[in-house]
DNA sequence: ATTCTGACTTGCT
DNA sequence: AAGCAAGCCAGAA
């Protein structure tokens, strides 16, 4: 994985303010490049560094094994959640339509100039696509 | 080159 | 709500 990459994801996540969320898709989505696999293998690694629970699953479930301190974390910053919190049957998601963060106009262009530094991304032109042999 | 494995998503039962 | 298959992108073996 780029260095710049890891970077980016990293920079991109620190952005996501508390009470809001992005999930692995959306950063990849503003990055403009790479998939949410790449975005959650950053995670993965590197996710010590950043607001972690900020980046979740589409679908808004936490993620697994971290539960817990994911939802204290929620529950400090007001993030909007549904179902219930507590019990023995607790079962929640974070509300993924109200919780998604929504970048203002300002945002934007701190976005667009984290995704910039991706851009100048270098290709191999390869010609040699085939030799037809004899 | 090929296969396996993920902090993923979406669509279909 | 839950499980499953495909599609997805990279890194590791």
């Amino acid at each position: 994985m780029r260095s710049e990459y890891i970077e980016a994801v990293l920079e991109l996540a620190a952005l996501i303010p508390p009470g809001k969320v992005l999930a692995y898709g959306d950063l990849a989505e503003l990055l403009g490049d790479g998939g949410p696999r790449q975005v959650g293998s950053v995670m993965s690694h590197q996710g010590g560094a950043v607001a972690w629970w900020r980046v979740l699953r589409s679908s808004g479930q936490p993620l697994q094994g971290h539960d817990q301190t994911a939802l204290t974390q929620y529950r400090l910053e007001e993030t909007p959640l549904r179902g219930r919190t507590t019990g023995q049957d607790a079962s929640w998601r974070v509300d993924m339509p109200r919780a998604r963060w929504q970048p203002t106009e300002a945002e934007w262009q701190l976005i667009d100039a984290i995704a910039g530094k991706l851009e100048p991304r270098f290709r191999m032109v390869s010609e040699p696509d085939e030799i037809t042999a004899p």
